[in-house]
DNA sequence: TATAATATTGTAAACGATTACACAAAATCT
DNA sequence: AGATTTTGTGTAATCGTTTACAATATTATA
């Protein structure tokens, strides 16, 4: 592979020259320059990023660490990421941890190893503890799935809040008999919007035996069937009139089973989901859902993350961004009231 | 940021032992190895990286372009490129392109630049000149998408025969006024498919103005546009009793806007998607699609990949792995036969 | 006990860039 | 013309590792 000195000798000039020909120093005289450029086109010459980053200590990279490739929600995100990185000349680096705490170390250890100057966070499959150990003292931003206690900025929703509004508006429909279908073992978010969803429940004095919380994976099969699974588990008592889900996919595959079984969605049973996802457009009948403000979540983290590369010592700001219910066909008035 | 030499001091031997440690090497006492295994603990040391790959002009890590994170077909792929990566030991960067060529051109040259030791092509946006020339001589293996005549290992599908299959298929249903939804500027694959698609056209000797070609992107979006202009153009004249799609969204995308209209889907309107992605088996009806083997193809891309890692001179395979069509609900005989 | 063989460890040269510093040549000023 | 500044270029140290090779300590052998 030809190198700096290559090109160098090929121009008959210093490696400090040729070095300072492509990073655009303007004190080198333009015949000079000439020279090296040519002997640089001349040998296809690239400088080696490696050689660099190790003398500079700076990759212009960023790390972006994603749970899943699969799921629809991030994907906006990430383009809007990327987006935000670009101005600043920087680019992404995606890695996928597929909930794998191993994995995810790996990558984490990108950080210390300074393959990238900075990293991002979507969801950790990490104890708090060692996510805390493993990025103490470098650039990273937390985003959508946090850990609260941890030192570093965070960029998210109010999952509390969400949670008790989804709830204030089942509640405000007539419902009275609520289902939750979360995954409070994997998401934080998950366990907050639980948490806000308890407190609208309480506030009306709705109670407890008639919220109805369970289990499920993020996956239309999983929709499916921890709602067969609640209904065998009730054997024969009356079904929740609404089941609100911390995901989209999940609160698909609950009305797939559902209307498998001839049950109308929107008026026998409410579903409601969450993240405003593509497929909640255009599934049958269209999914009322929350939704975040993803371009903005994605380009607050990269604003956050400068920040924090800038000034090391910066304050670690927290922000949540506001979230909206989009009501769609698939909740309405409970039939039998 | 503590190094080598810090540890090196902090145990009293010197870097070139620690190193050792560090890559443990046999021949290290075992006395001398628990020094130094404490040093860096004490200090919990972590190797730079760059340092390290600078000397062993090694990183262990593969790049993946990808043209679009929101692309469902790719997630599976990418799980298991994870997986057959991870045996042996190499990690994946994903790099997404977002369609622009000038994006495409710089993670490509993480390549030439040594940052990564490989790369995967999902699909390219340049010029099959520029990217045979910035790729050339770098192992790369090109995966679903593809420039023929670019010598490197290719995996993907015989896009021809699945076009003229998915033809085969719709004709043998009766159809005989057939559209196809394509994006031919974008993606050799669409191309292709169109080529096996209208030589099964012509083998059955379906007249040429029986089939209506139209450019569409990959969103459902698009896919109900695309439709709506097709209808428009066509100023009723009969619709024609199929739709191919090259893919999943743009297909859903038809249904959903076809349905709008009282279309009924799988009587009226036959509809077909490519890719069997999880919204194919959940919209309504559900789509009949053409499945490709994306766990295979993932792995047979590394598989490829290490091959031409391992010996340069290796000769570029190519695999194209089989197809099946999946029948569901969302195509039918045509209703006025 | 002297010597050879082996096991450990250290020294120093890479890897490929950047950059402080030195220095020579050219330009500018008395 | 001589002194001073400016301009352009080169020398060599440096970033953090790995790894030939040299050097030393240990053990085995005669």
């Amino acid at each position: 592979m030809v190198n700096i000195k290559d090109v160098a000798r090929e121009a008959g000039v210093s490696v400090a020259t040729v070095s300072r020909v492509i990073n655009n120093d303007p004190k080198v005289a333009p015949a000079t320059k000439e020279k090296v450029d040519e002997a640089v086109k001349r040998l296809n010459y690239q400088p080696n990023l490696i050689g660099r980053n190790l003398r500079t200590a700076c990759t212009n990279k960023i790390l972006v660490l994603l749970p899943a490739i699969s799921n629809q929600f991030y994907s906006r995100i990430i383009v809007s990421m990327e987006a935000a990185a670009e101005e600043q000349g920087y680019d992404l680096l995606l890695c996928i941890t597929n909930g794998n705490p191993a994995k995810e170390r790996k990558y984490l250890e990108m950080l210390q190893a300074h393959l990238v100057d900075a990293a991002i966070s979507l969801s950790s499959s990490l104890s708090p503890k060692d996510f805390a150990e493993l990025t103490d003292g470098y650039p990273l931003v937390q985003c959508c799935e946090f850990f609260a206690d941890i030192k570093t900025p965070i960029v998210s929703i109010d999952n509390e809040q969400a949670g008790f509004d989804s709830a204030e508006y089942l509640i405000s429909l007539g419902h009275r008999r609520i289902a939750f279908f979360g995954n409070n073992d994997k998401y934080v978010s998950s366990q907050l919007r639980l948490n806000g969803f308890r407190k609208a429940i309480a506030y009306h004095k709705i109670a407890e035996e008639q919220l109805f919380v369970r289990n499920s994976e993020f996956s239309f099969a999983s929709g499916r069937e921890t709602f067969f699974k609640l209904q065998k588990e009730l054997d024969g008592a009356p079904l929740p009139t609404a089941i609100f889900c911390v995901s989209d996919s999940i609160a698909i595959g609950v009305m797939q089973e559902a209307q498998a079984q001839g049950i109308k969605i929107g008026t026998e049973l409410s579903v409601m989901g969450f993240d405003n996802t593509a497929v909640s457009e255009i599934c049958f009948p269209p999914l009322t859902t929350v939704s975040q403000p993803r371009a903005d979540i994605g380009s607050t983290a990269i604003k956050l993350l400068f920040k924090k590369l800038k000034e090391k010592r910066s304050r670690n700001t927290k922000e949540f961004l506001p979230h909206t219910i989009v009501t769609r066909e698939s909740t309405g008035k409970p039939v039998n009231l």
